[in-house]
DNA sequence: TTGTAAGCGTTATCAG
DNA sequence: CTGATAACGCTTACAA
């Protein structure tokens, strides 16, 4: 037995070959004899040895760390982006490493200083709308990098996902189409991704000719349920003869059906309600609720798998990558009573 | 303007110290005078000196990694946890790396062997039950050990959770004294805790002499509202006089709401519904919904709290630390008509 | 209080 | 195809 942990030295004596030849047998076994591999391979499997990974990253100035960076790491709509990219990178070579920028330009800043300091493999953030200074770090950085979650302009290197002035604005077409004029919108937190959501519902409802601007309650507080049904009172205390909302999410639209339901509004029949990334319990809610579909598992699944392919140098898709949205429309927006 | 990455080495010649000086005003400041200190601090700010992180950890044998193992990242339940944790680490000098265990003990010791071979200043672990394998890389751990989730038998360190048992228990009382007697368990997932609730349920059960094990309906798939209320279903259909049912988390309890009210069953007067964890929507749900609140913030607060307190060798409380539970009795659970 | 110098465990260059 | 040997950037005795 080896005392403390298990050394490449140790294989490569042990192995009665040179400790580059192991390491060969570990990178580029084809640079290698197939007997040497083979046994190589078999005392590797014996010891027990794994790389010291702090060893490699010094050796080769460079690591097999992916980084992530989120605005919130718990948010449903982030979780499943991350499990998506989980599930690939599981099958891969590389650790993907996770920094919580928390809606906040200036913690992006940092943790991007502190993951490239690290030499990444690649990077995957999210958004487009990086502050002048995280875009001069990005644009140094010699890693490839994914920009998900939007589709916009300048891309940085590739990009992955869709846009969300469009899907708001067929959303609110939809709510239109079904008969209803005085629609509001009701937005948390109010990120860059929410503010073109909320373009799209304005060009919609301009088009249409019902735009009225009093029907916008926001509040920058993130999103929950329970925000849901405090912003539906606020809008209702306006007194504006509100008919329909379109919600920035689907928490704040599950809140709205609740509230109207303890209020006895009838939905749809007096009260449209349309959410945003359809979350699996929109389809089971009573009545069940009509969202805008968002592809957020396989956005995260491209986006690595872009990355991944990008690094090892096989050939990517040319321009960023639209993933679209799907409106489902249900039971909370079959239009009013007649 | 220094070519590539800034070293230590670099700051040192500017400074006009040598690279031993350096490293120790950022590690050790009282080894160092005054001025020089703030010399070499006033170097490494302009030219934004960091640390690369691999040669540390290779020269000290050690790193400033704590290491994370969960069986779900987004899951509602480990996401409040982790962001309890994330929370606490950001003010401190730690990184923390997440494992994704994926309820799986063999996961989980792949993890384990990868996160203990980069020597890690701490470790997080959910649950107790660790798998033979685990225990004994865990027992030669040379770091200290945070147990979450759960409160059990012979800590392998240190340990913060509380009785799912218990929490069970109480709850299923809950419905007993308000009337309840045909009181159906619906588990999802199967996982240790989940296991445990349904000790705890079977418990309150048998002493009340009102226990039926034909009311237990479980599976192994993850919960979802929409099991919720496939479930309900399930149990309907068996036309067992059910009059409650008592969930093993609130994303099923919510799926038997809208199911109960799908099917035009009267909840509370003709079916209770207590769910577990008290998720922020119950509250404001329609009826609202009876839950069992756990701590899961503050579990992953004090985890790493006390973790980082070891590390750093402040003294940490002795034994198992029970952060408890609180039923929230709510409209879903009061009592049948008469 | 400061500097010198020897590693830490790999990878990579260059011979052979 | 394989083996020496010199980095990689930092920490840490040990000396001064």
């Amino acid at each position: 037995m080896i005392e403390g942990r298990v050394r490449l030295s140790d294989v490569a004596r042990i192995a009665g070959v040179s400790a580059a030849t192991v390491s060969r047998v570990l990178h580029r076994p084809d640079m290698v004899s197939a007997d040497v591999c083979e046994r190589v391979n078999k005392i590797v499997e014996e010891l027990g040895y794994i790389a010291n990974p702090a060893a490699q990253a010094l050796a080769s100035a460079r690591t097999n760390v992916i980084g992530i960076l989120v605005p919130s790491l718990t948010n449903n709509v982030f979780a499943d982006v991350l499990r998506g990219i989980y599930t690939i990178a599981q099958d891969s070579p590389y650790d993907v490493q996770f920094g919580n920028t928390r809606y906040s330009n200036l913690e992006e800043e940092n943790l991007l200083r502190i993951f490239l300091n690290q030499k990444p493999a690649g990077l995957i953030i999210a958004g487009t709308d990086q502050s002048a200074a995280s875009r001069a770090m990005l644009a140094q950085a010699t890693c490839p990098i994914v920009q998900i979650m939007e589709i916009g302009e300048d891309p940085i290197d590739m990009m992955v996902g869709f846009s969300h002035v469009d899907g708001a604005y067929v959303a609110t077409a939809h709510l239109v189409e079904r008969g209803y004029r005085r629609i509001a919108f009701l937005g948390a937190r109010m990120d860059p991704r929410t503010q073109r959501r909320l373009q799209g519902y304005t060009a919609a409802l301009e088009r249409a000719g019902v735009f009225d601007e009093r029907l916008i309650v926001t509040t920058p507080r993130a999103s929950t349920v329970t925000l849901g049904c405090e912003l539906l009172c606020l809008l209702l205390e306006k007194d504006l003869a509100a008919d329909a909302v379109f919600c920035n999410n689907d928490d704040l639209a599950l809140g709205v059906l609740f509230e109207c339901q303890r209020r006895r509004i009838p939905v749809p029949s007096r009260m449209g309600i349309c959410g945003f990334n359809d979350l699996e319990m929109m389809a089971v809610a009573n009545p069940s609720v009509t969202s805008v579909k968002t592809f957020r598992l396989e956005m995260g699944e491209e986006a690595i798998r872009i990355l991944i392919d990008k690094i090892e140098g096989r050939p990517v898709p040319e321009g960023p990558i639209d993933l679209g949205f799907k409106l489902v429309a249900r039971q909370s927006t079959q239009g009013l009573a007649r």
